[in-house]
DNA sequence: ACTTGGCACTCGGGAACACAGAGTGCTAGA
DNA sequence: TCTAGCACTCTGTGTTCCCGAGTGCCAAGT
């Protein structure tokens, strides 16, 4: 049904459309492209891709302009990833060495990825969930509070007040946390409550109302922030772009952090690192919209993802390009710290 | 020069512009607002105020718009901040109670602001050098590395990796502790240099490198903090909004700390917690646009500030009810934790 | 069987134009 | 000092017209 002809052509355009952003007329792809074919015939090739819906034309006599299947087709079997050029690829690097922290880590991909892409860039902070406990820390506030502090082995830390139902003095707080750390250290945060449900019991009972305290704001802290934190970076970059979906929408996606998480979408497991790319009405909530996105972590375990999200016509060999080196350095940044 | 007339003719055109964002002509505006005189005074007074500079018209036999100089006489004499409603009060209350951490009352109030304006919001992080040290925790991660916690009194928590030159053992570590508290506990963020100046020297010699390094660290992580950081919120409702300059400076101002830093202004020494209006041109950077900010923190120290963004035509009287009111409870809040 | 050149057709977008309406400035009168 | 009237000047809108890019289709060529 379709040749190869037929697919250069399907090519052809949809390079021709995100370069110039207007419609693109037989005449001028088949000169452009050095297709070796007449206009013509360029012609009936279109009206057979149009026939299965890989493009359309805004209006009568006008060029054509690639559908939504038209790009998926193009992204699956007519492009390859475009890598990063050499002094991009040090630019990153360098960028990168210089966070200090989890958050610096993060603020600094974010807008590295946006400048990088001129699109909007969004990254999510690592999952709690996947990574482990490194550390557990009460610091005596006074009498009867105490800070929470938990350390994760990807740098990440929550911390929060507990408002204690007795006083207690800083031998028997340090006497917990020996315990806590004793009973938590390097496990999976996933474990955590299971690991816990048991302490007050192995507890001198005057203890126990104190760590159950404890526990429960412990607990509360990973329930609360299971649905993770996104950032995003670059949406100056919308700007100039035009949606089809009002500007307004993007921005308004970009601020709820549930909206965010789904259109990053989920680690498939079998593949974990690997490119995701949505484009225009796959999306969920966000129609007009195409998003590309990779797992990151350390190591085996994907730990969150990142990616950009642009107009349909986007340039998806550069962004694709961009996002998957990005990941991996990333990635590596976070298993060496 | 300017009688009463003059000035209520003027306040009527700002407040027609602001709600129908169309040029004010001499007789709509005589018999919207009860002036009691004939459109061909209104048309005099007009033509004196254009003389002033305080309006002007778009082109010729348009109506009249505000300049920057009518808004802020406008801002200064001619109009009262307008008071929340008391459900709006109310509102504002249980949405900011809820708040668990600092970054959460922060993340709370961007998006309160935001929601309450219809405006672009701008909250910046209680200033660290103004707060005191609260706790200082050293938490040992492996032989050669801690990780060095600092919580000052507003809730803030900064944390850094320390690569220890030798290994340490955790008993050392703790003595450390203990050492860096006694010195510290309670005392601005500001005289921590001085504090700690001079304690490698009270030390035994084996500890100096080690307690050098760390303390490097932490004057690091003041210094490095001390330039602040700010998030916004409700970039969305720019959307509608048209700015004379473009959306694009304006989003990225946005993303440019520096730059939001710059427009959200510095807290005058003098009346710390009062309301700042800066119209168009009286902005550093973003000409075209205006901002309400206002300073917050617990008690008479102020922390930071926060405020919102808006285009030049915006409703004063609600915004600036809208800042003061958020500032307030904001104030509270800290000031309660 | 596919490709090519030719040709008539169809729209969109821009230029030219006219027109109504809103608003102004000015002058003369109350 | 205010008001009424009047002539003038714009902008925005609607209309018309035309050009050109692009198409679909057909018949001829390879």
């Amino acid at each position: 049904m379709l040749d190869d002809r037929k697919l250069a052509v399907l090519r052809a355009i949809v390079e021709d459309y995100v370069s110039t952003n207007e419609p693109v007329g037989s005449k001028a792809l088949a000169e452009r492209h050095n297709l070796k074919v007449s206009p013509a015939t360029v012609r009936n090739d279109m009206a057979a891709l149009e026939e299965e819906g890989y493009i359309t034309q805004p209006h009568t006599s006008a060029g054509r302009v690639p559908t939504d299947k038209g790009y998926r087709l193009f992204v699956d079997r007519l492009s390859q990833v475009k890598p990063l050029s050499a002094a991009e690829r040090r630019a990153i690097e360098t960028f990168l060495a210089g966070a200090v922290d989890l958050d610096d880590v993060v603020t600094r991909t974010v807008r590295l990825l946006a400048q990088l892409t001129r699109q909007v860039a969004v990254v999510q902070y690592p999952t709690l969930t996947r990574s482990t406990v490194r550390h557990v820390e009460l610091v005596p506030l006074s009498e009867r509070r105490v800070m929470l502090v938990l350390i994760t082995n990807t740098g990440r830390v929550e911390q929060r007040v507990v408002e204690l139902p007795e006083q207690v003095e800083d031998t028997r707080v340090a006497h917990m946390r020996a315990m806590l750390n004793a009973c938590l250290d390097g496990c999976g945060l996933s474990s955590v409550p299971e690991l816990v449900s048991d302490l007050p019991e192995r507890l001198p009972p005057e203890d126990r109302p104190v760590v159950a305290t404890i526990l429960s704001v412990l607990l509360e802290t990973l329930v609360e922030r299971h649905d993770e934190k996104i950032v995003f970076a670059g949406a100056a970059n919308l700007a100039g772009a035009d949606f089809s979906t009002g500007l307004r929408d993007v921005l308004e996606a970009l601020e709820e952090q549930v909206v965010l998480m789904r259109l990053l979408g989920e680690t498939s497991s079998d593949t974990p690192a690997a490119l995701t790319v949505r484009i225009g009405s796959e999306n969920p909530y966000l129609r007009g919209t195409s998003v590309v996105a990779a797992g990151y972590g350390s190591g085996d375990n994907q730990l969150a993802r990142l990616g950009v999200l642009g107009p349909t016509r986007m340039d998806y060999p550069v962004t694709m390009g961009a996002v998957r080196a990005v990941a991996r350095y990333v990635s590596q940044i976070l298993a060496a710290s």
